[in-house]
DNA sequence: CGTTTTTGACCGGCGC
DNA sequence: GCGCCGGTCAAAAACG
């Protein structure tokens, strides 16, 4: 992956789940107000991290939320100018929203006081509120971006080991399943390329690292809890 | 030879 | 209950 060129580049959304992804960029002011957790999972997630730690903190009930923007493929490339043009619309959200019940809940009184009644702005059909009510059971904490990049697998610094690959309906390209390498970390990530846009990879973790990525130990010596903050 | 990928089988949830 | 579909397993192959 550290190969020849690593220009590629990407823009890039967050989204709770996948099917909220929309098609197209143009949609990016999307969802401003959903919130995420800090995964510190991709690297352009991990820019969340580097916002101050008042909004970075572990406490679910801090919580960012916002839009991103990224033009990066390694770590290298995050640079704090970078984070300073690219990570666009920060919110802070003082509700906890993890589980994603919650989440469907939050979006479904968040259209009822909008009087939002076509919630097409919203990416979420009140067919998909069933759905992830429905889904209501305990699923692990989970969100997606979506970034234009040449190579499906981006570099987030954690190691990760394919499981699985899949032809999913309607569309043309597989999806590959892959589980993080490390012993008792139980995440998860899915990346697919998009039919109406080969161009764009969609990305989806699933649950939360139980340790700094893999990378660091190698190169630069163990980090500390505190640069690791950064990454 | 240990680790990762590939790929068809299998399984569980869901809609009909 | 049955079939479809997405997700996972696991044996074999590929890789380094």
């Amino acid at each position: 992956m550290s190969t020849t060129s690593q220009a590629i580049l990407s823009q890039g959304g967050l989204f709770e789940d996948q099917d909220q992804a929309p098609a197209q960029m143009d949609f990016f002011s999307f969802a401003p107000n959903l919130t995420l957790p800090t995964f510190g999972c991709h690297q352009s997630l991990k820019a969340f991290s580097t916002i101050p730690p008042s909004l970075a903190s572990d406490s679910p009930s801090s919580n960012l939320s916002g839009t991103l923007i990224s033009s990066a493929t390694t770590r290298d490339d995050i640079t704090s100018d970078f984070i300073g043009s690219q990570l666009l619309s920060l919110h802070r959200s003082s509700a906890n929203l993890w589980a994603w019940g919650d989440m469907g809940d939050c979006l479904a009184s968040k259209r009822d006081i909008g009087g939002d009644l076509d919630g097409h702005h919203l990416g979420v059909s009140t067919l998909k509120m069933k759905k992830i009510k429905a889904r209501r059971k305990v699923r692990e904490p989970r969100f997606c971006f979506k970034t234009m990049s040449d190579v499906d697998v981006l570099d987030d610094g954690y190691k990760w080991r394919k499981y699985g690959q899949k032809v999913v309906k309607n569309t043309q390209h597989p999806r590959s399943y892959y589980r993080c390498t490390q012993d008792n970390c139980r995440v998860k990530k899915r990346v697919e390329r998009l039919a109406e846009d080969p161009r764009m990879v969609i990305t989806t973790y699933e649950g939360r690292h139980v340790h700094s990525p893999s990378h660091d130990m190698e190169e630069s010596q163990a980090p500390s809890q505190l640069n690791n903050f950064f990454w």
